[in-house]
DNA sequence: GAAATATTTCTATATATCTGGAAATATGGA
DNA sequence: TCCATATTTCCAGATATATAGAAATATTTC
């Protein structure tokens, strides 16, 4: 991965809402959550919510599909397991099998066929 | 961690220069490097690299230590494995055994005593 | 097609972050 | 003590981000 698809990964997390929101997606798993639902969840407007999820998504974090008038957010685990991987991948002098052989891009985080995209 | 830590720590790593810096410390190890050597590397002024060591380092991802005139920054690998647990833990569902019991904060990340801050 | 629901886009204001010049502090050596 | 080196702190201007009101778009239902 690019630095600059990490920093932007990065940036889109590092904001308490937006990791709220990323957390709860994440444990939604593949069936995903309404972004009218997230809004009043967490009491938010939803123009505010729609933009952090703009920013989540524009940094391959989640992704959205439309169901009926709501459009469902997902978390993109494949997303997330790739700045995981390139925030260890050069740990201990560039000989990343010592430390994230499990961390690698291709190491989905859920079982397989529960976070297709 | 308190979501708010978490934060503080994505903040840090939010930024071009601060995550090259941070991987540089990662793939240094406990030897770690002086702040003017990080200077000269990136070609940054000092006082600039200053600031973002001190973000770094209150963040909880850096520690540092003087030898000499120099002040020597090292990666907390504590730090940073706790910011991926947080971000894994309660993936699918609840069952963070599923995807991340390699995440553990107390899984170091490099080797034992190469990282003991 | 009109009304209700769900979400986004447009826009502006407030707030926070980034950067580096200049000065201050700390250490080691002559 | 005086000077050179290493780093930080102070400060200010430029830039980016966060938030939400109002209007626009998309979908379903009647």
């Amino acid at each position: 991965m690019e630095s600059e698809i990490a920093v932007k990964r990065l940036s889109a997390l590092a904001q308490e809402g937006r990791l709220a929101v990323f957390k709860l997606l994440v444990q939604a798993g593949a069936e995903g959550i309404a972004a009218g639902e997230i809004a009043r969840r967490f009491g938010m407007p939803s123009n505010t919510l729609s933009a952090q999820l703009t920013i989540l998504s524009n940094a391959g974090l989640v992704a959205s599909r439309r169901e009926g008038r709501s459009i469902i957010y997902t978390a993109c685990y494949d997303g997330m397991g790739e700045l995981l991987f390139y925030l260890t991948e050069e740990c201990c002098q560039g000989r990343p099998e010592i430390c994230a052989p499990f961390l690698s891009p291709t190491a989905a985080c859920c079982p397989p066929g529960e976070n297709d995209r």
